[in-house]
DNA sequence: GTGGTCTAGACCACG
DNA sequence: GTGGTCTAGACCACA
């Protein structure tokens, strides 16, 4: 379900993290749902337990999963905190301008970019529907 | 003309090194063309000049660019144009990935954060007209 | 300068956490002050270098320090998002009142809580005016 | 009438031992009084009946309680008494270390948080009184 | 059996 | 020399 590149120079931990919160935000991953216990995920992706657990402890502290102790890591209800209509359209400014910025550095077109954004959507989409 | 992030995980000289070679391959920088000096590059992208360094040092020891003593650092020639298409393609799937991953951590809805791109996208075409 | 009891129940990371956290609060590390490096800690505390740098990662993940790479780990200036006044009040309010239910637990009286705070706050003033 | 904090890192057992020491070293549990059952007390606590009976057991071999199969769980004698008065100030010390560093993590002042505790003195009083 | 803590030690990125 | 990443493996708290 997740994958990992080692050869990659992005640590595995950063990885795993974007894995992840790339399959909630796509439904891969629905709220309450269990992530894979911290062992098995670290089996599956042949990395170490403690990078996994670093991983599921990074995302409980910005409140993304939770983990109920002996019994494992689930995904739970975002909390965003409702934020002033005005301060969430700035920060979207903000984080396309910087996407923006990456992919022009990265030689991606803002069409093709948009056009991956779109086809995986709808992709993920289908898959959960 | 080179963009680095450093709040991504990925280590400053892959980003760098990413962004030369991308540069190479899509002829922003021509063959023969000179790179910026160690220190200019170091200023610009606000890292320290050893980081730059090693980049050139690698991207020499890999034959991208030549360096000339007391001259400069200058585009060699390209190694890689069989690889990039492929590549590029699954670069792009992979940005596509994060750019959701964050965007999903940050609360924003994928439509939204593609509608602000598209609204933004005839300003970056007139910029690069 | 720091204090940790390997005896205690309590995780060597949140003893060390605490201490710091402490130190900052009443003045004994200042503003933009190096904290000892990671491995120096790691000696002067006879605990791994690992623990540090996690309680270190951890504080620097809640903004009250920042690690330079390749130079060392400062305290920050806190950036304490200018509460709405009535939310710090509630919040304090809260936070007093799960003060008060953790004294009684623990066989502490109001009076000797509130003699010690102050006590602590007048000797750390002392100290360093 | 015992309190827990499951945001504490200090292991649960940790601290429903030192209530259970503490009701029992300051008379709010009088010799013979019999405790509330394992699954009683687990519930009231929200806590797994396991973590509760493991702490029985080893207040049961250190002599501080008794269980009577198939009757319930009393406070056999106290052993302790000679070092609570230094183990009691040293412990006041700790915890008005913690509410420091914690209220200065939160953003308080310690005179605000004196202030507040101050005023609830009375109403504490008064419950008790 | 689940996650959490800690250690020891290797190697890397950065200044 | 600084902090960061990763591993392997031991032991603990909790269900």
């Amino acid at each position: 379900m997740f994958y990992i590149n080692s050869a990659d120079a992005t640590p595995l931990y950063a990885q795993l993290t974007r894995a992840i919160q790339f399959a909630i935000a796509t439904g891969k991953l629905r709220i309450g749902e269990q992530l894979p216990t911290v062992r098995q995920m670290a089996v599956d992706l042949k990395i170490n337990a403690n990078t996994v657990a670093k991983v599921y402890a990074e995302l409980e502290r910005t409140g993304i999963v939770e983990t109920r102790r002996g019994v494992g890591t689930f995904v739970c209800a975002r909390h965003f905190e409702a934020k002033q209509q005005r301060q969430h359209e700035h920060e979207l400014r903000d984080f396309a301008e910087r996407v923006i910025a990456e992919a022009g550095a990265m030689g991606f077109s803002l069409d093709d970019l948009v056009d991956q954004l779109q086809s995986r959507r709808k992709k993920e989409l289908k898959k959960y529907v």
